[in-house]
DNA sequence: TGTACATCAGTGAACGCGCGTTCACTGATGTAC
DNA sequence: TGTACATCAGTGAACGCGCGTTCACTGATGTAC
């Protein structure tokens, strides 16, 4: 999928590299935007930073903690990508209105953001092996300081606040409509709708947030 | 994931195996039920049938090969789950109702199957470098003769027959309710909610189909 | 019915690959005196 | 202000691993005569 670096890598004229720390960060999330989660390949990205192999371990422990940072900047891309979409809303509309758009945006973002970064987005939300047990997984934060699946809670919230959603249903609705736009993300991105839907993404993208809206 | 396997293999008295094609395929089917695609490796399938690795180009021009050749076999089985699903609906419902909840038990089967063989799951949807192009992606049938994707179609065509959905909704439907219950799915079973979710399980699916019966 | 021979399933050995990780090291930095 | 020295970031070489795949082969089968 993603070849070897054949890129001559950044000559140094120091020994020391100055932020060896970030650079592999950066190249880690590099890879996973070409390539997904298995792309993010230790040795490569001490390859793109010019360095030896072996100096990442001054830095991360080991291949799976720099993936686990990949991971966290990934999740926060899509926090950030989220809040882009929440922050063009308008600022006029009903409380009632307010709330459902917001609904939506979370959602458009999130698919967008598949569509756009399938590598991030795939990294992501990947299954771990480092973190089978304990729940702390989605806890990077946008600007907002709110991680994806906060931001899309606080948008439910105003759903009930505004009236729309009868408060007896509001708990675990995350997880229905994550499931719904998550599961649209998957099929296309990585799945096999891959070729089928395309074009119509925008439009079946809409039909699906209309249909979680309503089934709410 | 997966460990190599220490298991003496099946001693053979004759120099041909007999039906290696067979013992290959279901050694990888083994091999995909623990460990998902990425564990469906030659080798190991091989040693599982007590033969040389080459021993294996006689049958399969690749590995990929091999692994289209047990992806077909796990999309057998998604289809075999939905359908045994639908076996269990009474007889004596009305159109409306049947039409309901055979929509339903399409998605039950399909979570039911995706907790319960986890690693045959991510196999039948996982992407593959193969079928990049070209869409007869699922082509595989259960015993009725309709591949997952047909079986749901089918029970929303049922839907629409029923005077339960306008007809003006039916095109594009599977999309939005495979998404819905793809995602939770593949949240549950391979990412973010693995550790969330669990016990609440069965609960959240069905709330989940109450969202896309009630959304569609 | 018996035999030569083509066919082809499975073997043994080897290839090159790239990976993660460990070891003992070297060289620059910056701090204590 | 100058110097000894501890610290520690990065190096060079190597390890063992398991993989997919290719090569020239060997041995059993079954078919043609």
């Amino acid at each position: 999928m993603t070849a070897r670096s054949t890129i001559t890598p950044p000559v140094r004229s120091t020994y020391r590299h100055g932020d060896l720390h970030r650079a592999l960060l950066e190249a880690g999330i590099e890879l996973a935007r070409q390539g997904g989660p298995e792309a993010v390949v230790l040795r490569e990205a001490t390859r793109r930073a010019g360095v030896a192999p072996n100096a990442a371990y001054r830095h991360f422990a080991s291949r799976e903690a720099l993936l686990q940072a990949v991971r966290a900047a990934s999740l926060q891309a899509v926090a950030a990508a989220m809040e882009a979409e929440l922050a063009t809303l308008p600022r006029k509309l009903s409380p009632a209105d307010f709330a459902r758009a917001s609904v939506r945006a979370v959602g458009t973002g999130y698919l967008r953001f598949a569509l756009a970064e399938t590598g991030l987005f795939r990294t992501a939300f990947a299954a771990s092996d480092k973190l089978l047990q304990g729940t702390p997984e989605l806890s990077t934060a946008g600007a907002s300081g709110l991680n994806p699946f906060e931001l899309l809670g606080a948008a439910l919230d105003k759903l009930v606040e505004a009236g729309v959603m009868p408060a007896k249903r509001r708990p675990g609705a995350e997880f229905l409509a994550w499931s719904a736009v998550h599961g649209l993300a998957m099929l296309v991105v990585d799945g096999p709708l891959r070729n089928v839907i395309g074009p119509q993404m925008q439009q079946v993208g809409q039909r699906l947030l209309d249909m979680v809206e309503k089934g709410l």
